[in-house]
DNA sequence: GTAAGTAGTTACCAATAGGTAATTAGTTGC
DNA sequence: GCAACTAATTACCTATTGGTAACTACTTAC
């Protein structure tokens, strides 16, 4: 019972994979951050939040936390005073390089695609 | 004033892609579609709603519509007896080819990370 | 002592996402 | 007529997301 799925394993498998990829950059903000840390390198809190506009420093934080449970984000204590914290991506996160370029060219293509099509009906 | 961002416009051009194309992507259903499409070419609704395990008709529809509204998937109406409906992706939807190959091996790999590092504590 | 900068946390609120269950409206087969 | 199929829609409810604003706690500069 249950196998009305014709779907094979490996398209399954690549569906899954798939879900987890977004599960773990789910949220309005999570894709932002990474991008800052990605072409950044590292930021400070207060100085990340800045470099994304609009979030709250409740959100960045949480956003963080999730981040940094997930192994993509790594979170490091500057015993400087006053003490700074840095946020960097882990390797784990840095190989969301494919990921990162192939949802980037995407979507700037579309957006061009849109734009190009509004202003042909227009 | 509003000149904090030290990010390069490339870069902000690239995340503002990033995020589109998950905008386009959001929610729990989208992703499960889209594969089940791509992996398969066509579906009629019921037949994909049993393909996607636990999805209601009425998010399905609901996905479906917002999916359609951005070009992704295309909708046909088969003048059958009993009437069927089709669905499909779109040349702009299959355009998502590099994207979902992207995020399905990145998915993968993790998982696969995710198990060798819960073994290795074990 | 006061302002400003570090990194957050807390309480509260509103909007959205998504789930359940029933219903609509039409056709086919028995 | 009645069940079962097609493709949805509707009403209702709950949980999660994310936003605002204020507050903590500590340091440095003036």
């Amino acid at each position: 019972m249950a196998e009305k799925s014709k779907l094979s394993d490996s398209c399954l498998r690549s569906i899954q994979g798939i879900r987890d990829t977004q599960d773990l950059l789910s949220g309005k903000w999570k894709i932002p951050i990474i991008g800052a840390l990605y072409f950044n390198g590292k930021f400070r809190f207060m100085d990340l939040g800045r470099h994304i506009e609009g979030i709250a420093p409740k959100v960045l934080s949480k956003e963080l936390k999730d981040l940094e449970m997930n192994h993509l984000v790594k979170r490091t204590v500057k015993d400087t005073m006053p003490i700074t914290v840095e946020y960097e991506l882990t390797p784990q996160g840095r190989s969301l390089k494919k990921v990162i370029e192939a949802m980037g060219e995407w979507g700037t293509d579309y957006r061009k695609a849109v734009l190009a099509n509004a202003l042909e009906n227009s």
